[in-house]
DNA sequence: GGACAGAGTCAACGTTCGCTCACCTCGTTC
DNA sequence: GAACGAGGTGAGCGAACGTTGACTCTGTCC
């Protein structure tokens, strides 16, 4: 990160104003020509920086995914807690993660169509760390009995999805509900929810049945 | 006389075309001239039907999300079954229309920052009905004591906000975990986690705490 | 001090965009 | 049968698009 600062950060200012103005418009939305201007630069000296446009948008996806270390971030709570708390940190750590960072949200709720690749970028980068931690926490768990006998990819997948979705729609909400719903609450809601619906009881045995 | 009429319906030839267009390409990579193209009559002809390209797309919307019935389809459910049944009735509501009308899908998850009323519309056409039903039944299932003590709305967004990234990421999923993951088998895995966290025990009193 | 490469500008290219205009062609109405 | 409005065409507008080529400036290396 820091080997990366040479004397000239033109191409790292491009990045940024890119990365801002195409999470704002979109990629069919943003042309060269304004970033071009944001950047303090001709839409030429871009192309001496980059290949065009569709790699630049590359560029500031993949950039943007490796701002944050999400797996790293992940790691410090492997096998802590109960089952409540590992998806309490999965939870916080999205929500916390859209709330620093709006750009990634944007880009995240941006790419559908436009730009395919970037879309499978983002999904890679951003949301496949998260299942691929659940997915281990509850395999985990689930032999070792706190866990009921479930598909852990499926479960992991769909409560990525609802924490995702929560934190990219969040704006909708307010719209149409008036009320603003903090993250905080809606975590405390819906953990618990997601984690009974997945512990054993204690009166049932941990292995009930066979695997 | 009557039988000969079916080419005055050029404006619904249009909106499907646009719809379709829309649906693959997104707004600003939908181009009039590809819709006429399309349609089979030339762009002027679109705009004696239509005021713009923004009021064709909303236009567009509008159809989409008038094709289907969702709260009416909803109410022939009320108050039927648990919990469960309910989770189950809206799940699987969701995942079919998202099976029967893909075009509605990418609309949705394309209608991301361009046009931004567009996407207040099919937040308003499509999401909307199934959490205010979800929020009835939560809410009545909550004062019978067969529900815990759970923030319903919150409670209701977030369950169909799973369905839906559920059912708009369902394509993603299978490009990286390669299994594909039918529809079924994710509402047998997580419905009855979501029913089993909102339920109370037999054990527990329905009543154990006041309103 | 000359060669050279990187970074930047300026001007323009060919294309496509959303949109409009003048005109045509009907079926209906008075 | 004249008038008329709805729906359609073809040509073309001005603007914006992504991209490129020729050129300049400025360090650095041999």
């Amino acid at each position: 990160m820091a080997a990366e600062v040479r004397h000239t950060n033109r191409r790292g200012e491009i990045l940024d104003h890119a990365s801002r103005l195409f999470s704002a418009h979109g990629y069919d939305g943003t042309a060269i020509r304004l970033i071009a201007r944001a950047s303090g630069v001709t839409e030429a000296a871009i192309y001496r920086h980059f290949d065009g446009k569709a790699q630049l948008y590359d560029e500031v996806i993949r950039a943007k995914a490796r701002e944050h270390d999400i797996a790293g971030d992940l790691a410090a709570s492997r096998g802590c807690g109960d089952v409540e708390d590992v998806l309490r940190v999965v939870a916080n750590h999205v929500l916390s993660l859209a709330h620093r960072d709006p750009e990634l949200v944007r880009l995240m709720s941006n790419s559908s169509l436009e730009n395919d690749q970037g879309r499978a970028t983002i999904f890679r980068e951003v949301r496949s760390p998260y299942i691929e931690f659940l997915v281990e926490e509850i395999t985990r768990r689930m032999a070792a009995g706190e866990v009921r006998r479930i598909d852990p990819v499926i479960t992991s997948r769909c409560f990525v999805g609802m924490v995702m979705d929560c934190a990219l729609n969040a704006g909708m909400w307010s719209r149409f509900a008036g009320a603003e719903v903090d993250a905080q609450t809606v975590v405390c809601n819906n953990v618990p929810i997601f984690a009974r619906g997945l512990t054993n009881d204690g009166a049932t045995a941990p292995f009930n049945d066979g695997v």
